[in-house]
DNA sequence: AGCGAGAAGCGAATCGATTCTATAATCTGT
DNA sequence: ACAGATTATAGAATCGATTCGCTTCTCGCT
């Protein structure tokens, strides 16, 4: 692949030259300009981005981590960072750490030393201590969390507003009369999961409705935690007759469950998700979520990054949230059994 | 963040040392490679990736292209490209182009001027005159097609065997007994497209069943496409009695319009769609796929590519056929409406 | 003692761009 | 016609690594 100095050679002109037409800066008279860009469509000639990049000191590059790719959730946070970031010409390096502490690890170091202007990252579940040495492997590189963040934010972090959605979903089930409501809660190693389950004991206790230890379950984000989970809690006497389930993997995993326990949805039990997607319509029963805005919450994330870039370097950590909506389809219905589909609103 | 030279100032030795200790090659005492390694630890010492591709003339990384990245078929093909890559210590750059040529071609410009050392590519919808201008685009760089490739293909390329996949699936329902059999097809411009195509037509010739030009329909990779085709399909009299859908999302598309046309599945008609998804058997009725291996393709396409990498620079282009598989579920039937269930075999 | 081999480390060129400075050429106004 | 400004181009340093060749030093062997 052509470089500029061969394209300066064999026009038999400067480098600087060329540059400055690639570049369109500094002077050039108009016929030399034509000389040159001729060369340069002839040539198929590229910049070389790693060259550019070093002596500029930036890529023009995010880097984006997110704990599992084929979460359709975690795919369109991605578009909504990459929309706003191709319209600023940056491009965006992905990278799916499967929620593992090591890949992510990994995948952090490669993006410091591909020397990325900033980093978005939704956390995989981690100890505390190995998130606080997120800062050594990055270095100096500007980071923001997205979607998940640690309890104890040390930089900039963009999240749904978890507590209001954790509390408008149980809410909801307790408008339609019930009083057993489970939840299948994720981990408490981050703000979101500890906020979700925060709202839904904070709507129990606005209609005080004791809290039973034994419906408050504790799965990962996967289908297998959601269906085990589901199990035990169905052997329960008496079961729950409603539940909050706090990801979309987990959900899919519950209504398994719910086949296997011989119990029909929402007749013997309600379900409301979270992290809405786009066959949920389609699932049997066409299943009542919280939507929690994914590629909001992505494009949100890129502009806060974009602010810390330039200028705003030393402000303290700033938390946006966003707000999640209900969204009613078929999975609740109070729990006599009559059905209950109720209009649609927002949280 | 250090460079090799801070580290070597510091340290009052020369660069070059300290690069033989960071790639251990050369002539290093124990006692300066020790306390080269502590400088190293101290100052959070990551070699720049930029100078150094500049330098090696290589950037250890793959771009890899799909059109759309919230379809968890093109996820789980990443992630077969992604552990091949990973073990061999190489990087992968992910590109989505939406099914949008503008961006296909962006993105090809970002990683020819990345200096990527390979390209894996399932190509968006595309013209001839599009798909041939590809080379140029990426100038020397090693490609190869994944999933979807042009009708002549001009470099390697990893894909499903599409013919039997489709004769299979169309095979399936005519031993239930239908013969008014539609489908739902994707543009001919690719080589799945035409090859699912192919082995439908294949399938019912076998049989001697009339082809009916009316029961082909072209969708995109849309919900849409298969939501409208199928409305149509279904206003003709008399209606098919089942339908082959070449891919997911045309295939949740054709259920929400069975569902507006008060059809029922399996009773009223047969569905058998294409690349099979997790969420499959929540779906009312649980679908009957084609299951595309989607991770398998990505791995053997990274292998492939790996290949031309080392060598083999020079052999003519090479196409490698994945066998997929039929997985019955509870979407298909005899037409009279009798429950045919039938166990799962191979294609 | 002399010689060569190998070890240990240094210095400089190089990759492909950008950009500052220097210089040559042209133009402007009086 | 000439000082001074402006325009157009060339040259060289620089970014952060790698790597080749060179020098110096230490041994071991005869």
């Amino acid at each position: 692949m052509a470089t500029i100095s061969e394209i300066a050679r064999q026009l038999e002109v400067s480098v600087s030259t060329v540059s400055a037409v690639v570049n369109r800066r500094g002077y050039v008279s108009p016929a030399m300009r034509a000389r040159v860009e001729q060369a340069l469509q002839d040539a198929q000639y590229r910049p070389n981005d790693m060259a550019r990049g070093l002596r500029l000191g930036q890529s023009h590059t995010i880097g984006l981590m997110v704990p599992d790719l084929t979460n359709s959730f975690f795919a369109r946070l991605m578009r909504g960072a990459e929309d706003y970031l191709a319209s600023l010409d940056f491009r965006l390096l992905i990278a799916d750490s499967r929620e593992e502490w090591n890949r992510q690890r990994e995948y952090l170091i490669s993006f410091a030393g591909r020397r990325t202007d900033g980093i978005l990252l939704v956390p995989c579940r981690s100890t505390d201590e190995q998130i606080a040495t997120i800062p050594q492997l990055v270095g100096s590189t500007p980071l923001v969390f997205v979607d998940r963040s640690p309890l104890r934010p040390i930089v900039d972090s963009v999240l749904a507003d978890n507590v209001r959605a954790g509390y408008a979903a149980t809410n909801h089930l307790l408008e339609l009369g019930h009083r057993r409501i489970a939840i299948l809660s994720e981990p408490l190693d981050l703000l979101n999961g500890a906020d979700r389950l925060a709202g839904y004991k904070k709507a129990l206790r606005a209609r005080r409705v004791a809290l039973d230890r034994n419906l408050i379950r504790f799965g990962g984000d996967t289908e297998d935690s959601g269906y085990w989970c589901g199990l035990e809690l169905f052997k329960q006497a008496p079961p729950p007759t409603a539940v909050v389930v706090c990801n979309n993997l987990m959900t899919l995993g519950l209504l398994g469950a719910l086949r296997d326990a011989r119990l029909e949805c929402p007749r013997d039990v309600s379900i409301i998700g979270f992290d809405d997607f786009e066959w949920c319509p389609h699932l049997s029963p066409p299943l009542s979520m919280v939507r929690v805005p994914a590629a909001e919450l992505g494009s949100a994330a890129a502009k806060a990054l974009m602010r810390r870039l330039r200028g705003a370097e030393m402000q303290s950590p700033e938390s946006i949230l966003l707000p999640a909506e209900l969204v009613l389809r078929k999975s609740t219905a109070s729990p006599g059994g009559s059905a209950g589909a109720i209009a649609a609103r927002k949280s």
